[in-house]
DNA sequence: TTGTATGCGTTATCAA
DNA sequence: TTGATAACGCATACAA
């Protein structure tokens, strides 16, 4: 059962293959008869022809794909949603995603010169010849970064602010001396490196003691002693900011184990805004990073700039915002 | 500056685009010499070569990747997790993955036309026709399928098995009038009826009264409202099985406003053993479908598939591993 | 309105 | 050991 070509429903429609690639394509400059264009696409059918992707990518030079460039993060439900979200705006709009992700070392080059989209959003930085390289194979670039760059395509994801706000809610609550659950995941430490520096510099601002860091593995009895650690302090700790959600339920584990309640004893505010948070014990309140909204932007971005259109003005930053319940 | 091809190597080089060719794949009955093979390469890295991915697959009539299929339901820890180890196990054998989630009408025929995969890794059934039709294009077929099928290359998720199992050890521990929380989301559907119909043939078996099911909403009043229901019963429901982790946090959360605990006033069991749950209050005891596991098999049986290798014996049904903590 | 002919970048056959 | 050459399936400029 040997490939359906389009010369194989060419044959069948008695036609020419040009013909059918008119037909299939609705070449705008290329008037075809309705009688025509009827007999192909009865063939097309009859023969259950679909045209080769790797042939179409092979003549145009592009395979037409959006191409997703991820740093080798966990997939929890934040990035889950996020590529979810990327994928069916981009559908929407008629174009595929190829999710890609890569270690540190990698070449980048190689990857796009072997996938041939027409465009890359990538959540990894790129070099300064990299980005020309793309440029010139016309191939257009949108990047999602965390830290933030001022070019007309990139969109950054405002780690720093994220640590800003956790800070400004703890210290508009009074508090003065602040904790920091940092994850021992060596996958994200870019994301804490900058979540983390957020919080610092905001304490500073502030006039708070810096953030007292605890490391806090995923286990109860471990969080239970950070928590007793942060209790014993002089002056004692207490507001925690975590490194995202998971952390603040496995530090909310430990200071149930260790009799504490949030906020009373120790308040804790988390982020992402996952979708157990409301539903932890208290209600954790947390930062969103609204990552919906940054995939829709990148939609619209990348549509833009395949079709050459001048780039929708679209916000340098993300907004990331505030959710309180009851954690603090 | 346009694509660099093999001729641009090959002319820098000194040699023709064939012999480029020959070194790129290690050509096995093809002599080249350590000079030649030398210089070729030098050419490649000062012209930073990428070989056309397109041209290759349209040659090879295959593009090498492998093609997940899956239906459409929300990517969570679990999916997540299945698709990373899954990413990782292929990787390690020197194949890429492409992942598409289809809806339910979608054409599968032309998705795998279009992407020419070397292997089809479904989550959703496939026709007669359908397979006949890859069988051939050469195309391996590896299934996971939640309702078991007895092909070779079929391994089962067996949904079914996971609603026995928290049955038995409901039952285990004494219950007799258990409840079902079900998840109202549509997405899910046939994971839950699977489930479901599980738990209702064990609590037959087992001589159970049917599950009293409650739907649960992503909120605490109705989860409450729910949990009162159960409680309300003639003679009382005292387990609930929940059709997963995010399900059984969210019942947890009712009862704490209905200022039950688990599991003295309503014990609990979820399914999925996501990270969360042994940081739920009380910890979560769940079900694990072992993704992990059976994201190695299928790897292995694309392996061998698509090297005409004869298939490894791998277990036609994947184990389901009951988990305890302490909510049940 | 339709058909003919060409090239996209590879790999692989065969002759040198 | 190497090089010329022919597909692979499609889109399009150009001829009819």
């Amino acid at each position: 059962m040997a490939r359906v070509t389009a010369r194989d429903v060419a044959e069948v429609a008695g036609v020419s293959q040009a013909t059918v690639s008119y037909v299939i394509n609705d070449n705008p400059n290329q008037k075809i008869s309705p009688a025509t264009r009827e007999r192909v696409l009865r063939a097309v059918q009859d023969l259950g022809y679909a045209p080769s992707a790797a042939a179409r990518a092979l003549r145009m030079g592009t395979s037409g794909a959006v191409l997703l460039i991820l740093p080798h993060v966990p997939i929890g439900p934040v990035v889950g949603a996020f590529i979810e979200c990327l994928e069916a705006e981009l559908k929407e709009r008629g174009l595929g995603l190829v999710t890609r992700r890569v270690d540190d070392g990698e070449d980048l080059t190689l990857l796009w010169r072997q996938v041939m989209p027409a465009a890359v959003v990538s959540m990894v930085a790129m070099g300064r010849e990299e980005r020309a390289a793309l440029e010139g194979a016309g191939i257009f670039l949108a990047e999602a970064l965390l830290s933030p760059r001022r070019e007309e395509s990139t969109l950054s994801l405002p780690q720093l602010l994220v640590g800003r706000l956790q800070v400004e809610h703890l210290a508009m609550a009074g508090h003065r001396h602040i904790g920091y659950a940092a994850a021992a995941d060596a996958q994200v430490e870019e994301f804490l490196r900058l979540r983390l520096e957020g919080v610092r510099m905001s304490c500073v601002e502030l006039g708070l003691d810096l953030p007292d860091v605890q490391w806090i593995e995923a286990d109860a009895a471990a969080a239970q002693a950070a928590v007793e650690e942060w209790r014993a302090r002089e002056p004692r700790v207490t507001a925690v900011c975590a490194y995202n959600d998971e952390i603040a339920f496995v530090v909310l584990a430990g200071m149930r184990r260790a009799g504490l309640r949030a906020p009373e004893d120790l308040a804790l505010i988390g982020v992402d805004n996952i979708p157990l948070a409301p539903f932890a014990d208290p209600p954790l309140t947390t930062i969103d990073q609204n990552v919906d909204v940054s995939a829709k932007h990148l939609a619209q971005l990348v549509r833009a700039g395949i079709d050459g259109e001048p780039l929708p003005r679209v916000p340098r930053s993300e907004s990331v915002t505030l959710v309180v319940r009851e954690s603090a």
